[in-house]
DNA sequence: GGAAGATAGTTGCATACGCAACAAAAATCT
DNA sequence: AGATTTTTGTTGCGTATGCAACTATCTTCC
């Protein structure tokens, strides 16, 4: 295969790709530097926090967290550790796992999003119009649609 | 701090990350289906072959391919006992190391270039215009820039 | 010139994550 | 209903990576 691919789109993803790692790592060095959980918690409790009843099965949350199903479980196995979440037993499946938020996972969220915030304005905001705010977020969504419910990943 | 930040900025911010993480996992999924080395062989060979002589000292390595010092380090072991890559001394300083690109390196890099070359334009290209590419290019260049040598964490 | 401090790269240890293999429970097919 | 296949979540194992601590070397300052 040789799609083609204007030069334009390759200075694009180069620094789509070296931006996204150095905010990312500067978020995460704020976090850590706060004393708090790291972006994979918040994204799990964010994602869990949106959900009807505060709940989501396994995989639907490694899905929408992004992560492969064994990095769920082991992600989960600690935020409940911290009782952030609460594993509960699926009356309609019984091999399903529902992870469910609890009190003081709403709180610990509260907690992040102070900080996090204040990277993604720090890093990411500063730098961009809200005319191009709004453009980025309309391309962005045409990238992830496209990929949607990611390959899930063959097994893990 | 509370920085101004509209929520436009948020949802840029959103669809930002979750494109990247199922464009970067789409493409590291190509990659080793193709049986080729992953991304961050890539971006450290890459760094090495746009250096002049084709040579970078460990840390501005590190820096460039976006990983701590001992990040690299191990990198840098694994690429060498692939022979992609040597280490040399440093003439003008003795606690300092070149990393050396070799041929084979330059041939790796050959060969993982076409399928990273068509993961970016089948997962991200394809989404966006010419003119789309551009203001991408731009802004993330801005907001790259802005972060410039990443607070080259800590120590590590 | 020598001591104190900074810097380069390496190593020990801990953590995060994925894949493959697995057990249990559906779902499907006959 | 019973056998086969699929799906769900977990576990074993390997890998990638960061931080802190370390050594060797360079720099600075007296």
């Amino acid at each position: 295969m040789k799609p083609s691919l204007p030069e334009i789109h390759l200075e694009a993803w180069r620094r789509y790709y070296v931006s996204f790692w150095r905010v990312f790592a500067a978020v995460e060095a704020d976090l850590a530097a706060a004393e708090l959980p790291s972006l994979s918690w918040y994204d799990a409790l964010y994602e869990l926090y949106l959900a009807p009843e505060r709940r989501l099965r396994m995989s639907a949350l490694a899905r929408s967290a992004l992560l492969s199903r064994s990095g769920l479980t082991r992600l989960v196995d600690k935020l409940e550790q911290a009782r952030l979440i609460e594993r509960k037993a699926c009356p309609e499946d019984g091999r399903a796992q529902y992870a469910q938020l609890t009190d003081k996972g709403v709180e610990t969220l509260r907690k992040i999003w102070p900080v996090y915030r204040a990277g993604i304005a720090k890093y990411f905001a500063t730098h961009l119009s809200e005319a191009e705010a709004r453009q980025i977020a309309a391309m962005f969504t045409r990238v992830a649609t496209a990929m949607q419910p990611p390959p899930v990943g063959a097994t893990g």
